[in-house]
DNA sequence: AGCTTAGAGTTCACTAGTTGGACATAGTCG
DNA sequence: CGACTATGTCCAACTAGTGAACTCTAAGCT
């Protein structure tokens, strides 16, 4: 049983080869099978029983041209995942199945002063609220995906100093999140989630190697690296928001000088346009101003673009992505950021590695974390097939 | 036979399995085989059996506490691996078997403006010679990895336009040298060779994530990611050099300013000791010089280090290696360069990503490309026993 | 309508391959 | 010298995949 290479361990590969071939298919003939995955048509006919037992697979009759062949696709039921997204000012949830499917999705603000205790309650309650809508039996759950918005210790599942949130500085979000679920939870930063999810169902498509930079109160990065997220052995790869622009430069909160941050976050940035437009500006703020035409905003959002793509060509020469995807409240700015930020990559990084780089937006907006955050959760219980991901079908919002 | 997930594929795989535990062992008997593979006693007494048929693997009696144990160990001459490593000013060729062991390597001068063909008589020169003399069959090579100086093309083989040799440029040497030696021929360039034969047999052993920059005539890195060489989608990745430090610093040949390559390779330092130490000055000499204590070439030493620093802050913020080995040249000045890279990382990267990071000097020499050549050979001819790497007996180099 | 055809799925006997258990082997220890 | 013990081998049982023969069923043709 637990032995690799033995017969089982065999039969255990090629269910999953089935299963993988079935998923990405949508749905398959058993003949179809038997070609994609260069098992033979008997093979497929055990397995598939197998399967149909388990629950895991659905089977219903379709018209060929032969006899009538049977089209085998996930059961929706098979299995639920649920992504969860603590964001500074957000909490959000989203419900999946096996299928890559999205069953429902709901976001709700958050206090930034909540004490952590009232975050898990709103989740807990979030999460049960949005599983009861679906229909779906609690048993089902899989796995859960949790995103949280500062560096954490994927290993010890603690969240570290620098947290956003304030207050929630040492708790173990995943261990507290599956006391209350009672199902296995897996946690990572949300730039990291950023970009699995941007890469499974969004701009990263089709791409094995990307970095998903999210700019927002900060500036930090998701690195993919031949498919899988890249970590770093001490778990803080992505810190593109920390490298150095100008040594000179003004002081960041990470006690360096000229840190990419201080030339492109918004707690930098919105400070500079405060004369003129006012205090309580935000940067979805600035955003919109600039979209309608405001000088100032759009100055200082071209300024950013060209200091955001300095550390992108930084990263271009060292990394050497195929794709970078813009994500967080600045990618709303559309060409008015990438622009900047491709002219300066043209610039400053080495032609050979800038030429197969392209500059895209985020193609899920906010939903980008719990999205990434479902996908993790799928990844996490085995699933190998989120490379060649498809969402097939996402389903409306509900709230 | 060829169909992945049936019974052939799995006694293919428990075959390697138990190549791999003898490799990783050096030598192992029957029952040990058994506990660390997993695998049943009688399994592993028919693949031995196999192996031991099909001349992979040799049995030698050994006493133990019961019945006399059979000792298997891999047959020294079951294949032999070539590297091959053209410098700009040398060339170095390096034999290897199968199981990890080098059994002759050879180095000699390579004038630069020698033409790709000339280069390639002396290699198959070299390389002949050295088979010759460790008496192994030539039909026993299994492969042979090439290291080249300069941008090369994995896929086509292409070298690129920036070669260090002048004239190579556009050469597909891998093609040029499997039509000498008419076996399977791998290429990459030196700064991705060094960083896989550091991390096999020197400085980066038991390292999953590990940089390895090279500085020379320019500056390069080579980096591995999850235990796999990172080439980048585009074959660019490692562009260390020309990270920007200084956007109004000097120009580079690459056409920007202040790359790190204008302010730490011999091309644009040596100059800087021109006017006080003479016109012909190496990088190898002003490391002498140095050591021995005169202090314009300390000074210039160390300036160039803390600005290698810089580079690999950035790096380490991005990448968050654990390691960072130092090869080319500059590494023999040893801690008169080390000391200033860490001060200056230590000033430059986040702190939680310094703290993990060490910086050592390469412990291979002007050995790490060739080691580096032999360890792609084994890699691409599916030893998947590379990263647990034990290079078991370097033998008396030759020349 | 009846016949043919062709693709789909199933059954079955066969084969490859691993495994547990019985067994032979050969050394040490008392 | 006998008991003991760990090793390697053999064999029968078992698991799982496969080709070939077979059954089904819809569509196309006559």
């Amino acid at each position: 049983m637990e032995t690799p290479g033995s017969q089982s361990s065999l039969h255990r590969a090629n269910l999953e080869r089935v299963v993988r071939a079935v998923r990405l298919a949508g749905s398959l003939t058993q003949a179809e099978i038997a070609r994609t995955t260069g098992l033979s048509a008997a093979t497929v006919s055990n397995i598939v029983r197998e399967l149909k037992d388990g629950g895991t697979v659905e089977v219903t009759p379709t018209s060929a041209g032969g006899r009538r062949a049977r089209s085998v696709s996930l059961s929706g039921d098979a299995g639920i995942v649920i992504g969860v997204d603590f964001g500074h000012t957000h909490l959000r949830v989203a419900v999946g199945n096996l299928a890559h499917q999205v069953l429902a999705e709901e976001s709700e603000p958050l206090d930034v002063d909540a004490s952590s205790t009232q975050g898990f309650d709103r989740a807990e309650e979030l999460v049960n609220r949005l599983i009861s809508a679906t229909g779906v039996d609690r048993s089902k759950i899989a796995g859960v995906g949790l995103g949280v918005p500062g560096p954490i210790d994927v290993e010890s599942g603690t969240l570290g100093s620098t947290a956003i949130l304030p207050g929630w500085t040492g708790t173990r979000p995943a261990e507290e999140l599956r006391g209350r679920l009672g199902v296995p939870v897996h946690v990572d930063n949300d730039a990291n989630l950023g970009a699995l999810g941007e890469l499974v169902w969004g701009s990263g498509r089709g791409v094995r190697d990307l970095a998903y930079i999210k700019v927002a109160s900060g500036v930090g990065a998701g690195l993919v690296i031949n498919g899988k997220i890249y970590r770093g052995p001490g778990g803080t790869a992505g810190e593109i928001g920390h490298i150095t622009l100008d040594e000179s430069g003004p002081v960041c909160r990470c006690g360096n000088r000229g840190c990419l941050e201080t030339f492109a976050a918004a707690r930098y940035v919105l400070p500079l346009l405060q004369s003129s437009h006012g205090t309580d500006l935000t940067m979805e703020g600035v955003v919109r101003l600039a979209r309608d035409g405001d000088p100032g905003c759009r100055r200082v959002i071209a300024d950013v673009g060209r200091h955001i793509g300095s550390g992108v060509a930084n990263l271009c020469n060292l990394l050497n992505p195929s794709r970078v995807v813009l994500g967080g409240d600045l990618a709303e700015a559309g060409e008015l950021v990438l622009g900047p930020i491709r002219e300066s990559v043209g610039r400053y990084a080495i032609p050979s590695a800038a030429r197969q780089l392209s500059v895209l937006p985020g193609a899920l907006g906010g939903r980008a974390e719990v999205l990434g955050a479902l996908a993790l959760a799928l990844s996490e219980m085995g699933d190998s097939t989120l490379l060649d991901g498809t969402l097939t079908a996402a389903t409306p919002a509900f709230t």
